[in-house]
RNA sequence: ACAGCAAUUCGUUCUGUCGCUGUGUUGAUACGUGCAACACAGAGGAAAGUCCGGACAACAUAGAGCACCAUACUUCCUAACGGGAAGGACUUAUUUUGUAAAAAGUAAGUACAGAUAGUGCCACAGAAAAUAACCGCCUUUUGCAAAAAAGGUAAGGGUGAAAACGGGAGGUAAGAGCUUCCGCUGCAAGUGGGUAACUGCUUGUUGGGGUAAACCUUAUGGGUUGAAAGACCAUGUAAACCGAGGCUUGAGGGCUGCUCGUCCAAUCUCGGAGGGUAGGUCGAUAGAGGUGUUUAGUGAUAAACAUCCCAGAUAAAUGACAGAAAUGUUGAGCUAUCAACAUACAGAAUCCGGCUUAUAGAAUUGCUGUUUUU
RNA sequence: CGGGGUGUGGCGCAGUUGGUAGCGCACUUGCAUGGGGUGCAAGGGGUCGAAAGUUCGAGUCUUUUCACCCCGA
């Protein structure tokens, strides 16, 4: 049974996490989507979303807020994907979407889209790349 | 009935599934809170722009003068306002009356104190743009004459946005508000009306270009900062170290500038190198509150009574999907109906009162125009 | 949330006490050259971001508004 909650410990909150996506983050684009994404070892697997659109493209307030409940619900509604993947792996993920096109897109692109992006995240073989990140750390 | 303009009001609704935020109850775990279930609540007329005004908070007990800024017909409303209501004056448009000048009505608009406090500016054209003599007119002197010199004079002169208040008569060497009559307008005095702005009448007048959204003058108001205000808790610690200046004869400081007053004052100031935090709670949602009725007032608004509790997030909550209804547009059509498309502007961030701007469409009222019927 | 600035020819910029809107590059035409570049001469192109107002007259003064940029945290 798949509950498809979206509270706000599966959000990305802090400050500090932001720095890190922004400084350390690898990077990938899916359409409308560039998804910036970074990998930690710990003892719970644990997924965290964010989803920003900048104020340069989107003026107005009432189409961002759009913009960002559609995305909200298209994870919570898909995020059983990269979640039945990670499972019982000792893995943080912490993921940020940021907006890129410059118009307002319908629910359901947005939620193929979405979908597609998740997918390429299964494909990177991140235990793969967690041990690289550290080797190259060391 | 249609169209236009103005004002006011409203600005999509319901059901199901999944989900988000807050509050309450219950349960298990546990005594950090989080988790689960249920119930209730959950964006606007502009939440926007940030253009004004307050509440609230801090700064030393918050004081004086200058500077600076804002406002500017009157009375009232209000916690306050640069907002609003009513009234006055002026301007524009239009209708009626009238030969005309003009008067009256209606509608719209007005940053509507002062140009008789002072200074400045008024391009080009024009003699001259504000103590106006270039031409002209007149007088005197010189001269045969032509003309020249000195003085007086704003009646006339193709300009210009604007030409020294307009017209008639007297007066004069020629002329002039120089005098007088009629008229426009400003100021002063008296008097009637009005709370007042203002206005009717009478008298006087060494008044008679514009510009204060030019400087300015007058009056009134403003202490400054701004929720990143501020209070508390947690974490961490360094009132440490080095260099320079200063130390009761007062350096220096104080949340706009200067001066004065006042207060604190060696636990000071500047530079170097370095350490820590960047989390939470309160502020922060019961209020100049909403709704309804009555009363007072021309009105803005106020008072009384009844009733209700109505967002509180913080990388920032209101959504998605499915179905139905409502409204509008277009097309088809048998005025029934069917199909497609659309449903604006836009998202609280401490809170209120205004202003301004954006806005699919709907309703009501008033005015204007056209057409049809009686 | 608060503070400040800029919109002028295709591009980059001047333009102060209101009075005929300019400069450089670019563009067009002509001359010069065998041809091109350079050079010389002439020319076109502006509702001064938008809308109101003050004034006889606004790029300039006032108000409202639109867009863009910067700063504080």
């Amino acid at each position: 049974m798949k509950r498809y909650t979206f509270s706000k410990k599966e959000h990305i909150c802090k400050r500090n996490e932001f720095k890190q996506l922004v400084l350390k983050g690898k990077s990938f684009y899916v359409f409308p989507f560039r998804c910036v994404y970074i990998i930690n070892s710990s003892n719970e697997y644990k997924v965290k979303f964010a989803v920003t659109v900048p104020k340069r493209n989107i003026q107005q307030a009432a189409k961002r807020n759009y913009i960002k409940r559609i995305t909200r619900e298209s994870y919570r509604l898909n995020k059983h994907i990269l979640h039945d993947y990670i499972e019982n792996k000792p893995i943080e993920v912490l993921l940020l979407c940021i907006y890129i096109h410059k118009n307002k897109l319908p629910f359901h692109t947005v939620e193929i889209s979405i979908k597609s992006l998740l997918n390429k995240m299964i494909n990177l073989d991140l235990i793969n790349e967690l041990k690289n990140t550290n080797n190259n750390a060391n």
